[in-house]
DNA sequence: AACTATTTATAAGA
DNA sequence: TTCTTATAAATAGTT
């Protein structure tokens, strides 16, 4: 829609990128809102911008939308036995608070691979003009402070972040009331 | 968009409510992937139809994309009362998870600021590269590397999302009375 | 922030 | 129901 056909790609672009996302941002909020209305669907909408900045929407509330979405799924931790209401409550305090770690765990894992991919990418590029520009010595990596300190950084934090595998033995439970571990 | 104009409102008949459900809905999800896709963004999408029926999208996962929304809202780390010494334990065990994720999280952020920044940088490196070589018309697939990185990160993150075996090896269980063991 | 030329989505019809 | 098509709506590039 527009003036020209548009790839779907990343803009690169960042003054386009972000009319963009303002633009498409507010339709796509617009036309959830139709569809919640029009079908009488329940609808939950999340969006991050590139620079961490939320957006959302939800035609009832974002809480029972989740909620309604996670009780469709089977729950992967196994609760916490516990004797009473008061332990039971904080259990499942607990139990969800390993269930968000670990997801946000596992998403430092995958934005260090990616973070590493694209530096490589980045490294590769400069490369490729810096051969293009070899009989002009004058020419200098433009940023290599950021090069230098991924290649200080990142096999490290790579290591570090590599999956922890969380693990609860018939022993363990015996011993511990929660049987709790956090990696 | 169609034949006629259609005014906002629930739609009565059960049959054309249930056709739009299904155009508006892949319509929906489509444009929640292009934005995700053109301007780099986080994109969580939740619906469920009338008849409860869940449909969803999700450009990295809805776990992550949760969890990241619970983040932004939840932050306060406030110490929990207790009444005796074994719900103390609980909640300093409580109060330990919660700054353990905080950290998780912190770094989280820093790495999207991050995984931005480099991204950036290797838009304007191809863009370089790409004004180089401006008189030979060879160049073209400027993003070539980026959907081969794609292809090859997207199994690996399915792989990691799989749910994790909980875990507690002897010298874990000896050194908490709580089972309690953070990495 | 507006403006439009176009593309895209889709309501109604076949 | 799936396909078609006229029309409304969204929006890319421009000013």
């Amino acid at each position: 829609m527009g003036r020209g056909k548009l790839v779907i790609q990343r803009i690169d672009n960042t003054t386009s990128r972000q009319v963009t996302f303002s633009k498409r941002r507010s339709g796509l909020i617009k036309k959830a809102r139709e569809l919640s209305i029009l079908c009488d669907a329940q609808v939950g909408l999340i969006i991050f911008s590139s620079t961490g900045k939320l957006y959302e929407f939800a035609n009832t509330n974002m809480r029972s939308v989740i909620e309604r979405y996670h009780n469709t799924h089977d729950c992967v931790l196994q609760p916490i036995p516990a004797d009473d209401l008061k332990d039971q409550l904080l259990a499942n305090e607990i139990t969800d608070l390993k269930r968000n770690g670990g997801l946000t765990r596992q998403e430092n894992i995958e934005l260090y691979q990616k973070l590493h991919i694209v530096k490589q990418e980045n490294s590769d590029l400069r490369k490729k003009l810096n051969g293009t520009y070899k009989e002009h010595q004058a020419y200098q990596q433009p940023h290599k402070s950021i090069s230098v300190q991924s290649d200080r950084y990142i096999p490290v934090r790579l290591q570090l972040s590599q999956p922890q595998p969380l693990n609860i033995d018939a022993s363990a439970r015996t011993t511990t009331k929660l049987g709790l571990q956090l990696h």
